[in-house]
DNA sequence: TAATTAAGTAAATAAAATTTACTTACCTGA
DNA sequence: TCAGGTAAGTAAATTTTATTTACTTAATTA
């Protein structure tokens, strides 16, 4: 039996490349559908073949990342038990995705939720998988009374998520450098102990 | 002697007034300068002699609210001491704006920051300044010894500033309610005491 | 092999933002 | 008091982009 995939055409992979690459230099908003055109060696009335619109395309480049960055959290939670060792291995994971993909940061934290519409996109019905796995880890944590019970797991989601988010913003922003393991060791100290002396 | 101040002309309130009833119900993105023009009651051409162009008005219409807000927070804090004490205030009153001004949630949290100009704004400005405050209260905190002194103070603000923000992201995508005390409480607690069990 | 269909092009159209050239009215200082 | 500048404002042209349409070509299949 052989494969139904025919390899995708040759002029949608060029576009997609096309959109990477100018990602990487330049803000979504700045990009122009003529510049894509170019940068693929296509003509402009084929990227509407393909996609609704510019931000389509964003969505669906952004989708490709969020597979790759799930399945490496899956391997990277492997082997590892307790709901605090995973949070914090999560934790680890996700900075190194910022770190490592400072043009993701930016297009996630900055570029792509100024609209409804990537709320109802596949690249955001990723992000909802990756919350639910955490959720389910903050419970299992409360369960086996590793973690506190009287705070909802959705504001111990928030605080990690938003940690995370507030801690790499500034360095997107001013591209300043991260250290991750130092970070994460930081932030998970700090949604673990709390504050207080 | 007579105040400098002729009063704005006309033409200028309103299209800053223009502008702030489309945000209401309008993303920044789909308000046009035409319907801005239509709203104020001018004609296109007079906007771009206020304002550099449609960016230039949002920021504009965002300093006021934060200079609203600092004035606001300034007076929050009278008569609080103790650095957790004060910070408890901070984060309560940054809730209760985001809850009672949804339109500058959505904005802030969403609209705003696709653009490098964004930081460069007289509005972000005053978002550091605020930043500053934060800072000065945790570097007294850890000086008094009611907070931790082996945390950098940059990695408690963006914990604070990022729980916050994460906590009313999903209030103000999916027009949830917002129960400010509670809330505030839950943060608080968290950040200070940590999830641990 | 005729009919479909997918890949692709080229050019037209539409929708916005932005610029330009032009009024008016009102101060203001010699 | 009036010539000249200047701020407020208009109307229309221009530019820039996104998007649509109508068309070709090559491959596929029934």
């Amino acid at each position: 039996m052989k494969p139904k995939s025919t390899s995708l055409p040759p002029g949608k992979k060029k576009i997609v490349q096309a959109m990477r690459n100018l990602l990487e230099n330049r803000s979504f908003e700045t990009i122009t559908i003529a510049e894509i055109a170019v940068e693929a060696g296509v003509t402009e009335g084929l990227i509407y073949k393909y996609f609704k619109d510019k931000r389509d395309l964003l969505h669906h480049v952004l989708r490709e990342h969020y597979e790759i960055f799930l399945n490496q959290i899956d391997r990277d939670l492997q082997g590892i038990d307790g709901a605090l060792n995973r949070l914090k291995k999560i934790i680890w994971s996700s900075i190194e995705r910022y770190a490592n993909h400072k043009v993701f940061a930016r297009i996630i934290l900055l570029e792509v939720r100024n609209s409804e519409r990537y709320f109802e996109s596949e690249a955001y019905t990723l992000v909802q998988k990756f919350n639910t796995i955490i959720i389910g880890i903050i419970k299992e944590g409360i369960a086996q009374g590793e973690i506190r019970s009287d705070l909802p797991p959705a504001y111990i989601r928030n605080a990690i998520f938003g940690t995370l988010e507030h801690s790499c913003l500034n360095r997107v922003i001013f591209d300043e450098p991260v250290a991750t393991s130092e970070t994460a060791r930081f932030i998970s100290d700090l949604i673990f102990n709390g504050i207080k002396a």
